[in-house]
DNA sequence: TTAAATTGTCACATTTTTGTCACACGCATG
DNA sequence: CATGCGTGTGACAAAAATGTGACAATTTAA
């Protein structure tokens, strides 16, 4: 999975290449509009994340316009960054074609929730080797391609796309405390979701996946913080 | 863990280089805006304790203006120094993304124990993958992150948020006592709480961490002063 | 199109956490 | 001994967080 980072502020871009090294992508970046737009050409990248406010001559390309121009000639998912308050640029990229939007500043955990979320949604035409085929923790199997799920008494269940999100984002997890926020903005993305619908998914989620829903023994609550697939790990 | 310590007032500086040092942290020090912005590039600290009454040129840059601008390029802690009676400055100086605050005159005690806090917060939120910071200290586990400790004989535990913030003050701060002032403002915050909220928050921590409640082994009373966690050492 | 599956919304039950009150205990002092 | 002070304890109420069921809205498939 390639990804180009565009931005103008050096340090920035580079913080975000080294987050997404570490996370195992392939990362290229570029700090103009001109640049670009080669790299864009040359490196092919799978997904772009673009600095809004990517300064560029008068009348001429900023992050803006390349948006428009990449988003003309493919349907690869473009991740917008954004400073906090311009909400208005945020509306405008995602009408002509981002995907997603990231406001500065944000953790690096962030960030890759944001990247795989996006991932996901747009379908996972990448190379298939970014995701293990299936997810095995403590008797549960579960097969994200095929949105199903394996119990260990060998009972088999299909899951929904949202469920399969979250499920996803709980066992790549597991042991860890994902909070509501975490998990809302990796499964509806910017701005959607709220935590009604988390705990109503998560309900759904349980009584497919858990013996006794009542006393879960997968995705548990602590109270305050989040969601925790087998937190005893 | 880099500091860098941005104050036009030489002797605080130095007194509080010389804190942070005896801490065991590495820290430089910048004494105006310009200097402040090339550490900030050159060092690459992972926090900053900024004064926010810094001098600046008219129309130029002071506390506020480096506070903004390294919050827009990283999400690394901002640490605020502000005199008591400059609330404004507080609230201004949290709304542009600085993590905390501390107010002069301060005690070096204090000042470490606002550092750790803002690292243990804003750290640890970095790929899922790191592992989770933990506090162990004479057979007790404490993980701050999942709200869990981990009795001597094995046993596990959830703690609440408020009995975490209570076990989090107290083994940073171990051996030393904390008065009930110390520990309510570092609990609830400014203004919050009560002493007597305080003794139930104790009795409750008490009964979850302590074999024998009556007699607790790690969370000590000390008439008249405060508590301690393992006075002895 | 209908019908089924999926997702979102609302009202309310249940649980967990936090705050408040009343009182007991030890201890020092007059 | 009585009194006051600081602290520990238990019971209970208030508030917050989470779980649940019913149903509406939306999407999907036939």
């Amino acid at each position: 999975m390639k990804i180009l980072v565009v931005d103008d502020d050096r340090v920035l871009a580079d913080l975000v290449i080294f987050t997404l090294r570490r996370a195992g992508f392939e990362a290229t970046m570029a700090n103009n509009a001109a640049s670009a737009l080669r790299r864009w050409e040359e490196d092919q990248p799978d997904l772009i994340i673009l600095d809004i406010n990517l300064p560029g001559k008068p009348g001429m390309q900023d992050g803006f316009a390349i948006c428009q121009h990449i988003r003309n000639q493919s349907d690869i998912p473009i991740i917008l960054l954004t400073v906090r308050g311009d909400e208005e640029d945020i509306v405008n990229g995602l009408e002509i074609g981002a995907d997603d939007y990231i406001l500065k500043p944000f953790s690096p955990r962030q960030l890759i929730a944001r990247i795989q979320a996006v991932i996901r949604r747009s379908g996972n035409k990448g190379t298939a080797s970014s995701q293990p085929a299936k997810l095995v923790m403590d008797g549960l199997e579960f097969n994200p391609k095929l949105r199903e799920v394996q119990l260990d008494d060998g009972r088999k269940k299909n899951l929904t796309p949202l469920e399969c999100s979250l499920l996803e984002a709980l066992m790549l997890n597991a042991g860890l405390v994902l909070t509501f926020d975490d998990l809302i903005s990796d499964i509806w993305g910017a701005g959607g979701g709220s935590s009604e619908m988390l705990r109503q998914l998560v309900r759904r989620l349980r009584s497919k996946i858990e013996a006794d829903p009542t006393k879960p023994h997968y995705i548990q609550n602590l109270p305050g913080l989040g969601y925790s697939f087998l937190p005893k790990g």
